[in-house]
Parts: C-alpha cells; sequence; structure tokens
DNA sequence: CAAGTATTACCG
DNA sequence: GGTAATACTTGA
C-alpha cells in the first residue's frame, strides 16, 4: 500500500475476500492527479465493468503485471469517504472476516453503490407567502385538506422557513403533492437555505434533570474529546432520553456532530419526534421509509457537516461524519444491532470501535444491558451510569412468577390468570398480554396418522393462520392454503399450541366484554396500521392489548396495571445459552412498558417452572441481580463474554457434503491456535430450504487468540476444493447459534 | 455430433 | 456472486 505507488488496489462489491490491483485510468485528464482512497472508479471486471473504490496504492502486482487491466473512469473528483471511516470499514471487514468489496459497498446509500455522482442537493425550505396568490383565488379548503392543513402551519409559523424535516416533525405525512399544489398557486414560496436556517430555535426546551441525570451527564461532558465507554442503565421512565438530549445538545455546543443508533425508528416514535422537537433541521434520520434519493442526501449531509445529529438504525453506524463527537447507542442489549446475514457485524460493538478510533465518549444505554456490557462495566472498562429512578419517584411494577402446573388452562392461559384479568377489566384499567409467537397455532396435527403440517423446505412445523386460512412457515416465507382434512389419510386435523391471534381467541371468549387489540407483524402490515393500533390503545379503546415482541419494544402504555407474559418456558431451557438473558431483558422490557407513577403495576409470568433458581433470582432481586448470577453462570461454563466465538456454517443439499468440508476445514486450523473447536455438529435448525445445515463452532478465553487465526485459516478455507460443493460462512461474535 | 445441461475456473 | 469456459449427457 505504497502512497502514489504505482498500482491502484481496488475493493470491489464481490464475495471475494481480496483488493484487485488496476493501472490507472488511460484519461489525460485524470492520468496525472493522485487518485485517493475513497474515491470511486469504473473498472472493467471480469466481462462486465463495475463500481469500485480506492482503497489503495501498490508498487507491485499479485499478479502478472500483462494480465493488469486499466481503470476505465473515474467517478469522484474526490475522495467520498474520510480516511478514518475507510480504516473502521478495514477493521471491521478484517474482525468480522468478511469480504472487504462487499463490507465497503454495504455500508454505502444504494445511490452511491450504483456509481450515482455524490453530490449534496442545495436544502431548501418553505415560506408561508403574506402576499397570498398573485391573482384572487379561494383559499384552500374542504376539497383540499392536506393543502388547508399545511397552509394553516406555514401560516401559523410564519416567518419561519420550514424544511422537509420541519413538516414531517409537524407530524403531516404525504405532504410532497400538497405542497407543490400551494407552492404552484402562490400561497407559499420556496426558499432556497443558506445555513442560517439551522438556528431555528427548538420546539421543545431542556427538561430539568434530576441528581441522577445530572451525573450522567456531567461524566459524559467530562469525557468530551477523549475515548470513554459510558454504560447508561436506567429503567423505562427513568429519563435516558433527556440525558441523551441534553448530552447530544451539549457536543453540539462545541461543533461536534452526535450519531445515535436506534433497534427499530418505527418502534419508538416518541424518541424520534423528541430529537425532532430539539434539534429540527439540524437532524437527519436514516429509517427505512426513506426514498434511496433521500438516503443518499441524509448521508452527504452528515458527512458533509450539515447534520449535526445523526439517528438511525444499525447500517446508520457506517455514516461518515465530519466531526464527530459522540455517539449513543440506545438499547444497547438489543439483539436487531447484530446483522443475521452477509456482513455479519455488531453495530453496537463496532460503535465502541468507531469511538474508540475516533478519540470520542460513546454511551451505551439500557434499562437491561447486555452481559457484555454488564461485565465490562464490573471491569471499569466502561463508566457506569445508573439511573436508579422512574422519573417522579414511583415505584416499580411487581414481578409475580405464576405456577400454572396442574391449573386448569383456558387456551394459553390459566384460570387465575383469567380471573385476575377479569378484575383488572372490571376495574376499569388495561391489561397487556405478551405472547412471542405469531398466528393462531404453531403446529397443525392429524388426530388419525400424527401427520403434521411441514415446511418441505425447512423441516419445522408451519404455523395455522386461522384469520387467512393459511399455514405459513415463519423460517422460509413459504405459504399455502390451509387443508381440510389431512393430507395423508383425509383424518381430522387439530390445532396445536397458541400464537396470538389465538390467544385473541381465548381472551374474547373468556371475557367478552373486553375490548381486544392485537398488535404484531401480522395486525401491523399495512402501512401506518402500527401507528393507528397504538393510537387506540392509547386512547382507551381497548382493555386489553395481545402482541408480540413489537410491543416490548420502545412504547409506553401508562394506563397498563397488568402485564401478563403467557410462555415463558421456552426461555428457561434452551439451547441457545443466550435465551434466559433475553428472556430476562424481555421480562423488564415489558414490564416497563406499563404503570406510571400512582399504580406501577404487576407483571404475571406464567410458568411450569416457577422455581427456576435464575427465574427466581429475576423477580425477587431484580435485573442487577439476575444479570450477576447469569454471569457467574456464564463464567463457570466459559461462554461469552467469558469467552469468543467464531461459528462456522455449512449448508448442502447432502448432508455429507457438508460435513466433508466442515471436517477439511477443521483439519486446517493450526495446531498451534490454542483454540477449542466443536464439530462438525448439526445446526440447531438442521434443515432450511431444502439445505442440510452443519456448523463448526471456534472458542477461546482470549478475544486476539481467535483472531489471529481467522484470517490465514479462511484463506486456507476458500482454497478447499470440498468448499466449492457447500454455501459457507463465518460469524464471528454470533447472537444466535441457529 | 450438435444441442442441451451440469460443473468448474476465474475475476486484477 | 456472476459469468464464461469446459465437461458431460442425451438424442437423432
Amino acid at each position: 500500500m505504497t502512497p502514489g505507488g504505482r498500482y491502484l488496489l481496488i475493493a470491489l462489491a464481490t464475495p471475494l475476500r481480496r483488493l484487485f490491483t488496476y493501472l490507472p485510468p488511460a484519461d489525460p485528464d485524470t492520468a496525472g492527479t493522485a487518485l485517493q482512497p475513497g474515491q470511486r472508479v469504473i473498472v472493467p471486471f471480469g466481462s462486465r465493468r463495475r463500481v469500485g473504490s480506492i482503497m489503495g496504492h501498490s508498487n507491485e502486482a499479485v499478479v502478472d503485471a500483462g494480465r493488469l487491466k486499466r481503470i476505465s473512469s473515474v467517478i469522484d473528483e474526490q475522495s467520498i469517504l474520510p480516511d478514518s471511516h475507510l480504516a473502521l470499514l478495514r477493521w471491521a471487514s478484517d474482525y468480522y472476516q468478511h469480504p472487504v468489496g462487499e463490507a465497503v459497498f454495504t455500508s454505502l446509500p444504494a445511490r452511491l453503490r450504483q456509481g450515482a455522482p455524490a453530490i449534496l442537493d442545495v436544502p431548501r425550505g418553505w415560506q408561508f407567502n403574506p402576499d397570498g396568490p398573485a391573482v384572487d383565488m379561494p383559499r384552500p379548503g374542504a376539497r383540499a385538506p392536506r393543502q388547508a392543513e399545511l397552509l394553516a402551519l406555514f401560516e401559523n409559523r410564519y416567518p419561519a422557513t420550514l424544511t422537509a424535516t420541519d413538516i414531517a416533525a409537524a407530524g403531516i405525512g404525504n405532504w410532497r403533492a400538497p405542497l407543490k399544489a400551494l407552492a404552484e398557486r402562490g400561497w407559499v414560496r420556496e426558499v432556497a437555505l443558506n445555513d442560517r436556517y439551522r438556528e431555528s430555535p427548538p420546539l421543545e426546551q431542556p427538561l430539568t434533570l434530576n441528581r441522577y441525570q445530572q451525573q450522567a451527564l456531567a461524566a459524559i461532558r467530562d469525557s468530551f474529546g477523549r475515548h470513554r465507554a459510558h454504560l447508561l442503565e436506567g429503567v423505562t421512565g427513568s429519563g435516558k432520553t433527556e440525558v441523551y438530549l441534553q448530552a447530544t445538545a451539549a457536543v453540539l455546543e462545541q461543533g461536534r456532530q452526535c450519531l445515535l443508533l436506534l433497534p427499530e425508528i418505527a418502534l419508538t416514535p416518541q424518541l424520534v419526534r423528541r430529537f425532532e422537537r430539539r434539534f429540527g433541521p439540524r437532524l437527519a434520520i436514516l429509517h427505512s421509509g426513506l426514498t434511496d434519493t433521500d438516503r443518499c442526501q441524509a448521508w452527504l449531509r452528515a458527512r458533509d457537516g450539515s447534520a449535526d445529529v445523526v439517528l438511525g438504525t444499525r447500517s446508520a453506524v457506517w455514516t461518515p461524519l465530519k466531526n464527530p463527537g459522540l455517539i449513543i447507542v440506545d438499547e444497547e442489549h438489543d439483539l436487531s444491532y447484530k446483522q443475521q446475514d452477509g456482513f455479519r457485524y455488531h453495530a453496537r460493538d463496532v460503535a465502541i470501535m468507531r469511538a474508540y478510533r475516533e478519540s470520542i465518549p460513546i454511551v451505551l444505554g439500557s434499562a437491561t444491558p447486555s452481559l457484555e456490557s454488564l461485565l465490562n462495566a464490573g471491569q471499569g472498562r466502561y463508566e457506569y451510569l445508573p439511573l436508579p429512578e422512574r422519573a417522579g419517584t414511583a415505584k416499580s411494577p411487581d414481578l409475580h412468577v405464576l405456577d400454572i402446573r396442574q391449573s386448569p388452562m383456558r387456551g394459553a392461559l390459566s384460570e387465575g390468570f383469567l380471573k385476575m384479568l377479569d378484575d383488572n377489566l372490571a376495574a376499569g384499567r388495561q391489561s397487556l398480554l405478551f405472547l412471542n409467537r405469531r398466528g393462531f397455532a404453531p403446529v397443525l396435527l392429524c388426530h388419525e396418522c400424527g401427520w403434521t403440517a411441514t415446511c418441505h423446505r425447512c423441516d419445522t412445523a408451519m404455523t395455522y393462520h386461522k384469520q387467512r386460512q393459511r399455514l405459513c412457515c415463519h423460517h422460509c416465507g413459504h405459504e399455502h392454503r390451509r387443508p381440510d382434512t389431512c393430507p395423508g389419510c383425509g383424518g381430522k386435523l387439530i390445532e396445536v399450541g397458541h400464537g396470538t391471534e389465538r390467544l385473541e381467541q381465548t381472551l374474547a371468549e373468556a371475557l367478552p366484554a373486553a375490548r381486544i387489540l392485537r398488535i404484531d407483524r401480522d395486525s401491523t402490515r399495512r402501512r401506518g396500521a402500527l401507528e393507528d393500533l397504538l393510537r387506540s390503545a392509547h386512547s382507551g379503546e381497548a382493555d386489553i392489548l395481545v402482541g408480540t415482541q413489537m410491543l416490548a419494544k420502545g412504547h409506553h402504555f401508562p394506563s397498563v396495571s397488568l402485564v401478563g407474559i403467557v410462555e415463558a418456558d421456552g426461555g428457561l431451557f434452551s439451547t441457545d445459552f443466550r435465551a434466559l438473558e433475553h428472556l430476562a431483558q424481555l421480562i423488564v422490557q415489558v414490564s416497563g412498558r406499563a404503570g406510571r407513577a400512582e399504580h406501577p403495576g404487576t407483571v404475571v409470568i406464567q410458568t411450569h417452572h416457577p422455581d427456576h433458581p435464575l427465574l427466581r433470582t429475576l423477580t425477587e432481586d431484580g435485573y442487577p441481580a439476575f444479570a450477576k448470577a447469569a454471569l457467574a453462570e456464564r463464567e463457570m461454563l466459559q461462554l461469552p463474554p467469558y469467552s469468543y466465538l467464531a461459528l462456522m456454517r455449512a449448508e448442502a443439499k447432502q448432508s455429507a457434503a457438508a460435513e466433508r468440508f466442515l471436517q477439511e476445514a477443521r483439519q486446517l486450523i493450526p495446531d498451534t491456535a490454542d483454540v477449542e473447536v466443536l464439530g462438525p455438529v448439526p445446526a440447531p435448525r438442521p434443515r432450511r430450504s431444502g439445505y442440510q445445515r452443519l456448523q463448526l463452532l471456534l472458542q477461546s478465553p482470549q478475544r486476539p487468540r481467535l483472531q489471529r487465526i481467522l484470517g490465514g485459516w479462511l484463506d486456507g478455507v476458500e482454497q478447499l476444493k470440498s468448499a466449492r460443493h457447500v454455501r459457507w460462512s463465518i460469524d464471528v461474535d454470533p447472537q444466535e447459534m441457529g
């Protein structure tokens, strides 16, 4: 990688774990200027042309100089990525053992990936036109309600100029077309914005911090300008968001930017709204609903520094920042930060590395920190910042383990629990039931011959969805109509087990007076459906909310006073060693959804194992005590975070091919490596989409020991003949063993 | 032996 | 991963 070397090293979006060497372009205009890392180019690759990114220079070609091709053309006049950002990508590619080219290109917005120019449009805003339209015309009325609504907004805020962000912040969706109409008629005028618009006053003022919030904020501020990781532990309602907001404001005052990562933007509308109201035009939000163009513009605004606060999900960790000052990872324990396919990075961990490399502080926030982060805090690597109170001195809800052994059941609910629900209903309060399984029944079984509906590709039971009368595979998405009778013997089919759909039905039968609202991926498929359901939940149009994982995140329901974890047994005895940690986090998160200062509420956990020691610890002594005990168990078993894992997965039509490949791969691990190797063994879900899946687990008590061998080992694995008959992948720090 | 199909090699 | 070259069927 000689600076100014004769050849250029180029990353291409291919699954090949190497860079490619090219000659500089022949074009006399560009041939003379030195090409810099981060500039995109077009190169001939095989029989096609591809977009590539310059990664460096070299004086030696790895292949015969005669075979080298020339760069066809240069897309960017200058680098589109800061050097520090390219270095971070190279680190991540190396750490997660993912091909550099794919790492670089998956981190770019789609437009830039495809070679579109990296040009930031002039930011525009709109303002009420006090002179009104040139010709007399009626004001938009009932026939154009969106126009009328928009016009009222602009008039109220006159003389302020509102940007796209401001309009969205005002809660008006789909405003582009009506706004265009208003502008054409002269009701509002378009204004090209210079930087002054960013000084528009916030719509919301900072709140007063309590003692703990003040301490946390002071600790974060104290670390500005250097690297420090903070673990901000606070239950729902303890005011983490206000600490984020004020820490962000403080870092902005220093002329630096803040990056905030969230598990899912759609599920945390309140947090997003508060950032919008506090930072207005200085904010860029990267969410899945953006068009490619908008996403690219938001990315460019962050890179050029015209957005100071960047808010986004997992992939937002790859947003380049002109002048980074602080990174915040909210709900740091959340599984969605780990990408589960392709470039399998963990956004929280990348963020920590990024903060370290940029010498800036990072705040990891959670009511239920991951065991990894708690261990780091315990060892003094992170600063521990507790926010022990619910804002407004409220108490936490009571956790109550409900022993349902031998208890008469009505569907998925015990009679005892139904009684509690009934009482709560009679008292005019809301209840929330959590069941992490959508659909009606997870198994459809023939009572005559024992046939079960299984997905022919995955070998797993298909879930019966009653409303749609379909069988769905929740692993691969395959679905078809439910047969009326057993396809084998014509016998009667029975539904086994309970999903949210069935729970809803059970409740409707048992408590006919209750108004029930179901919130899961099925009931929120339609755009805007989630918002509508949440609105009805809040407005008190429902007595009982039934939902999956979705309900556990972000949203708070103050009038809910009874929460039920319908099915806790699955998490207690799972093959995945992290299942218990996730169950505990879920229980605490779900309980945090409920209650307000006056009635903190009760949380009921239905289980056949009321004496499970760690469950007891959780309910009696709280999450910190649970985490301590769970960590002790992990240490004893030498599981993460006391060891480090890398999981090699292989799948093939015939399991023998996958097994042979993994055997040979295993042989290639150097004897001197000093890592434990387990396998090949069948994967927890041994069949998927018609492929047999096996895996090999590498484990080491020290991260560097594992890292040291991975690169070289995979270079060897790639060469294996048997590798051509399988699809294989490597997952460093796997979060789910399947 | 040509056309069609599965397999393998390579990408600079 | 995608494509092109190659090996291997198959059917007349």
